[in-house]
DNA sequence: TTGAAAGCGCTAACAA
DNA sequence: TTGTTAGCGCTTTCAA
């Protein structure tokens, strides 16, 4: 520190950071004598460890990964593609992604897409970095894409998107019987006029919780509920609950396809039609993502629990990494109505 | 397609990507082509040219950056660290960030660091991913740590966080002016006792607006308001709340640290005192995030444009990358106040 | 315009 | 336990 001439930046070039060989000169030893000290379980003596480490903090030196995995031919980078990183679902699950993946020792590569930008090129960027693994986080990532990594070798993931067409594992919460609850739980409290609110209409979350919702109806030979589609935008969700409310007759329970949507439901409802919510209208919503616990919108919702959802697809990553013939997996983490008071309450519930 | 005995098959070895080499001999020209091909500006006559992507194409080929990388000692990896994921302020930036780094040919290596964790491990992996910049998106990201990655020959940028101590670059709204704009304002409500919910109190963000706010309060010669601690969390936003409405003789204005903690505030006072939000008292908040504008809050705040707020980074990043010796500088993007409901509005507002 | 050859910084045999 | 050596897959001189 208080040296000025310090021996040590004579020692490696200037300006570059310093490798490993930098540092078995300072210490007198081998290069590969350094490269095992920063190896784990690799057999050095205590004293060359000493003294690499001593040259190492010297030179503050840190193995290059970019040449390590060179060699190694494991990136450990997983790649996290996303879309809607504005819905409060994805940021808890962004988290606990992240934490376990720095457990396990990787490192995340972020792709945000935003909206209906082709994912192609950076798919293909992904492919060029090597990404030991692929986690698509979004329900509106198209599979292709996905397929054609996993074709390219990469181990791919779908977290709340799932696509039995093709061969990619995925992990979600349990859409259908979602749907099919709430839509118990709606009838239960004796509404009228059944309506939906969508998402992107290709995304199979939305179709799940449809139809679910849909089946119950069906299977009471009740009409089916009446539904409008948004993009899962704010903006879009209101548009679509305005549609519906402005109808002749409009829906006295409402579903919508996730908590955002059915709070930008909630707005309209309340603001623009002047109903009281829980009273006039019953909305639901499904996600259970932090905001609906507040006060002012008191959602009912189904929820899907991101610590769950995060390990199980910690868990599922790991199996498919380990081997690629793995049979292709659709885990469901199953979820449970969260009754507040934003829906009439049946008795029972 | 067709072919099942492929003779590209045989030319790589087996389950690996190809290689720049293996596409060579396939199209029968030196590995440097294949080189050439790919690196823009480089001169290939259009023969080999065509040669090599139809080669490269038959073995979907494409280059490791990792082996580039190594030569070139660029690895157009930007790491991203990140804290309040859930604040609704980030999201946004991060998309644009992300959007405007991909076009200059970067990608993002992202580090979630959940609260207070240590930011040392991840700042250790950066710097061992050789990461080209490193953007601390976060109020609570010690710099202390950007420093060291500073000292590493790392270009580092700090947004929504400035330390004029350090020297690190920052970009940051305008805390100061728009905490002393939210003061007029609500003093100009007539008011009668202030009141302050801070964020993390180490965080620039907090004491800047706080500061700002205090000012108007000194210039004029009005006593201080007072004041309660919050450390960013809703939750925490709401104790806060509960802590300052609960005095004897409670703030009837309130300027809250950012929007999140204005929510919260607006949640404890309306569902829990039974105050009349913009009437009984007035809340006001800062970032002016999309929620804000909902008719449920309709959220008197002081906006710090994403736009603005992502281009001034990327701009910045870009001078501080191309010579680490450029002056510190420390850009402050203007906000207004974004006059709503949930504060009085006076005359001339 | 091309190919040969020398590395980039590391890991991993292989010998010693 | 150590050092020597040969690459990992690329970029980049340098000659041809």
């Amino acid at each position: 520190m208080a040296d000025t001439k310090d021996p040590t930046i004579a020692s490696r070039r200037q300006g570059r950071p310093a490798t490993a060989y930098d540092v078995a000169r300072l210490a007198g030893v081998s290069q590969s004598a350094v490269s095992r000290t920063f190896t784990v379980g690799a057999s050095v003596s205590e004293g060359t460890r000493f003294k690499v480490l001593e040259a190492a903090q010297q030179l503050k030196y840190r193995p290059s990964h970019m040449a390590s995995s060179l060699k190694t031919r494991r990136s450990y980078i997983v790649g996290l593609a996303v879309t809607h990183l504005d819905n409060q679902f994805y940021p808890p699950i962004i988290e606990k992604l992240s934490e376990a993946l720095r457990q396990a020792g990787y490192r995340i590569l972020l792709f945000v897409t935003h909206g209906d930008t082709n994912f192609d090129p950076a798919l293909d960027e992904l492919l060029r970095y090597r990404v030991d693994a692929l986690i698509l986080a979004s329900t509106s990532l198209s599979s292709p894409l996905a397929q054609e990594c996993r074709e390219a070798g990469v181990p791919v993931v779908m977290v709340n998107n799932i696509d039995p067409e093709s061969a990619i594992a995925s992990v979600a919460g349990d859409n259908r019987k979602g749907g099919e609850s709430i839509a118990a739980f709606l009838h239960a409290g004796g509404h009228e006029r059944y309506g939906f609110i969508s998402g992107v209409e290709s995304s199979s979350t939305s179709s799940e919780r449809e139809a679910g919702f849909n089946s119950f109806f069906n299977d009471h030979g009740l009409p089916q509920p009446v539904r409008a589609v948004s993009n899962y935008r704010p903006e879009s969700g209101m548009a679509a609950a305005r549609n519906l409310l402005s109808s002749k007759t409009p829906p006295d329970a409402l579903f919508c396809v996730n908590d955002q949507m059915a709070m930008a439901a909630m707005e309209v409802a309340r603001h623009e039609f002047g109903l009281r919510i829980g009273q006039d209208i019953s909305i639901v919503g499904f996600d259970d993502t932090g905001l609906s616990a507040w006060p002012s919108f008191s959602l009912t919702t189904y929820s899907q629990p991101a610590v769950q959802l995060a390990a199980s697809t910690m868990a599922l990553l790991g199996r498919v990494m380990e081997q690629a013939d793995t049979p292709i997996e659709h885990i469901i983490v199953p979820g449970q109505l969260i009754v507040r008071t934003s829906a009439r309450i049946p008795e029972g519930y």
